[in-house]
DNA sequence: TGCGATTTGTGCGTATGTATA
DNA sequence: ATATACATACGCACAAATCGC
């Protein structure tokens, strides 16, 4: 494929080269002549293409990372993201069906699972007393391998023996239950707010320490009433949208 | 005031030069050596102290300033931004009501107001044709003076004709509709989710550029069901907490 | 398994423009 | 007007990760 020299570039004035570069490369997603999960050409050929430096490009690159519209792996490339996943908020909010109904392959995975005295906190979320043993567990959701949530959940403890286990057997956390007889629960709280991922939760969701984070902090209760979970996931802002459903 | 050179710099292995004049800035605000207002080092001098390049110390900088920490202005210097007001608030349905509920005084500030063509996405919101003509208001709500959202509201035409004077004058959008004989109104749909603010909505909300907002896209409906109102409101992420109870 | 080519990541040195004090 | 300090940009070099052979 031939490389087209100096694109229109505003030289003399007014736009950075560096916006004007991540513009171009933005108009191209949006226009649709690239699609999510397309490669971008190479930033040495963005560089000869609009008649700048690599640096230039990768700045502008950068922006468009930080906003969610491309991610650059090392080695391997710069690629368009796919679109955010509509994720709805309710009483019953199945992550799996969730993910079955947009058609992507969902699974959640097990990071670490222990067993600890619950702090102030969690001891309020779940309404038992502070420093009673509760299961703790780190999991990642993922929609056909990109990880979507990073969230730690916890159980009182003498109920919820073993959950872990079955939760990393299944991959679902309404299947583990089930296990367990516990064969319905709902949301009894939701809590959002956002702000930037720390680097550990960057680490996990595989994003740069910076990127936006959705925060939902929910409390789950079986149908008793009795409170059962208390979850705190992060989300990767740009990969979702949540709805509240009425 | 002497300079020390060669700050510990893990220069061998592992994290990036970049990173760790971060980590050490960052430091130094948390730790409060650097208070709120208080001007860095110019990076010249920030470079010598860690022994590395100018870039490499703006690169550091760039990323603290994303996270909303340090604050650049050209030609005076880099300061540490002042501590954000934590702002809880609930999604209930009337903003007066929920802040008057928190003992805040609140009131809604139009910004401006216009009649433009319903875009594509306006439109199908609204239920109307592409094209039609609409009421665009910005509007800037507060709690005690400190701005919480900025927002984008539009209203059908015909219908809502001076809608934007009374909202004006009473400062409340359900006094405002009052006034056209709208007593009830209720949501329809709400879509969450969250990014880094652009300068514009920094500007109107008294950020730095790059701290995060939760946009929430929400439809009302009249008590027939017909839809009036489609807003999209940016909220300052760290000074509000949405909770959806039930 | 290893090697090399490709591609992104990091860093240095330099130069020029522009806003601020 | 001058000096300072941040903003942008270029060129070069090498490291690190990925992928195909």
């Amino acid at each position: 494929m031939t490389i087209t020299r100096d694109q229109v570039l505003d030289r003399a004035l007014g736009l950075a080269a560096w916006r004007q570069v991540a513009d171009a490369v933005e108009a191209d997603i949006t226009s649709g002549r690239l699609k999510p999960g397309d490669r971008l050409a190479p930033e040495s050929q963005l560089a000869e293409r609009f008649g700048v430096n690599r640096h230039t490009v990768r700045r502008g690159l950068a922006m468009l990372a930080e906003r969610g519209l491309v991610r650059a792996t090392q080695g391997s490339g710069t690629f368009v993201e796919t679109a955010p996943v509509v994720y709805p908020i309710g009483l019953k909010t199945r992550f799996s069906e969730v993910m079955a109904k947009v058609g992507r392959e969902a699974r959640g995975e097990l990071v670490s699972a222990e067993h600890v005295p619950a702090d102030k906190g969690i001891a309020e979320a779940l309404g038992i007393e502070k420093g009673s043993p509760i299961l703790q567990m780190h999991t990642i959701y993922r929609a056909d391998g990109v990880p979507l949530s990073f969230a730690r959940t916890c159980f009182p403890l003498p109920r919820f023996l073993g959950l872990d286990q079955h939760f990393a057997a299944k991959g679902s956390l309404t299947k583990a239950y089930k296990k367990l007889g516990i064969e319905d629960y709902k949301r009894l709280s939701t809590r959002i707010t956002a702000r930037m991922a720390d680097p550990a939760e960057a680490a996990q969701l595989d994003i740069a320490p910076g990127r936006v984070v959705l925060i939902i902090s929910s409390i789950n209760v079986d149908l008793e009433g009795v409170r059962i979970q208390a979850t705190q996931s992060r989300f990767v802002a740009d990969r979702v949208e949540l709805t509240i459903e009425r």
